[in-house]
DNA sequence: AAATGAATGTTGCACTTGCAACATTTTGTA
DNA sequence: TACAAAATGTTGCAAGTGCAACATTCATTT
């Protein structure tokens, strides 16, 4: 994963820092972050923590948008046009450096490398952000739990080319990011057990089909 | 929308595009393109035409990923690791300028700014696209087809400040952009119409309901 | 204008899932 | 260790949806 100050020295990355408008917080524990940045677009690095962008329904249903931890950003430039139904949560004791985006994009002495460099980081990791929501969208277009679930085990086996998934999560917020309900997941995954597909030990599961061949029957039924 | 060459004149651009690795590609109407870049990291500018990145499931059933119109880009970073299961059509006559995309992260003679105007213009987009993005993970994980349609509904009457909606693909895409039954939208469909919340004519509807204080009650039954 | 194909509309039914209500296990902490 | 709280597991049932099969309307071409 690429690190918004890669292949910049402390020197630079101070001399960067002066040039930009910047300001750090001290968050602590479940406190929500969103009233300190709601009016202005800014990236948030995650200096020591971890934040949960999370989305509340009408009906009160919490959707986890985004997880970000250490040495990662939030960028606040992603937020649809209605923030308000939007909020950010320190799941930890979290620093955060924010950086106005205006004054990343409006520099005028651009002609430093250290300067480039960071655009540049800052692009990888936007894409790097877009590749993990087309993820979650081939998920959430899966139309069955079982389904979900089995893309999301594909592509995390892919992801450490192995059979073995330690989940990065518990079963509530896999729930969550699968957008399926907690019980029936939980039903889906012991049918799953039952069929002789995966095995589960605490937060490690092995999947126990093979990938390219069994894997089209496995998939409806 | 931000433009690919926005702020950076002819001359520039010409300068820009002898400077990084490119190359240009037409294709006819329905034709995959996908065979010409699978290999490598590439950005490509639709100079002229409308493309669609699709995703086929193991049984078959056709997922629109992202559809790409005239002046934006296809940025093929963004595939996950599972090329295999990707395709990109072209919907119409289609002109591409390929850039490859490790040609602009290593160029060694950075100090122009029409350079950094490039990787700037690159960034916005991507963060547009990752709005996007958000948006429809902010779609699917609804949990009912009728809820699907009103936080569609909602997101589109937001970002053009008005009551009418105009759709952007017929009724068959929609379905897919939602991830429903088509039939089974139609039906949800004919109910909000009945009830009084929608009006349809053609790809325009019109929202009958106040969007800050009825659709708690809409939102679930 | 007729014909063909694409898009849209309709509906019964079986299956999947969300929901609720509860039991059990694990974790954190006084 | 004991207790509380959080996480996980279980299950009946009603609601929602995908699927299939078909009807109707719209669009394009000869």
């Amino acid at each position: 994963m690429t690190h918004l100050f890669d292949s910049i020295n402390t020197r630079n990355q101070e001399k960067l820092l002066k040039m930009l408008e910047t300001y750090s917080l001290h968050f602590s524990k479940n406190t929500s972050i969103f009233s300190t940045f709601s009016s202005e677009n800014v990236i948030g690095y995650i200096a020591h923590g971890f934040l949960q962008v999370i989305k509340m329904d009408k009906n009160g249903t919490k959707t986890i948008i985004e997880e970000i931890y250490e040495n990662d950003i939030l960028n606040t430039v992603f937020f649809s046009i209605d923030k308000n139904d939007y909020d950010v949560i320190a799941k930890e004791e979290t620093e955060l450096l924010f950086i106005d985006y205006e004054s990343i994009l409006t520099l005028k002495d651009t002609n430093k490398d250290f300067y480039i460099q960071f655009i540049k980081n800052l692009l990888k990791i936007t894409n790097e952000k877009t590749k993990e929501k087309n993820e979650r969208i081939e998920i959430l277009t899966q139309k069955t739990i079982r389904n979900r679930l089995l893309q999301y085990f594909t592509i995390m086996s892919n992801k450490h080319s192995s059979k073995f998934i330690y989940l990065p999560f518990n079963f509530i917020d896999l729930a969550d990011y699968l957008a399926v309900d907690r019980c029936a997941m939980s039903r889906e995954l012991k049918y799953l057990k039952e069929e002789g597909f995966i095995e589960i030990k605490g937060k490690r599961i092995t999947l126990l089909y093979d990938k390219y061949s069994s894997s089209d029957k496995l998939i409806n039924l």
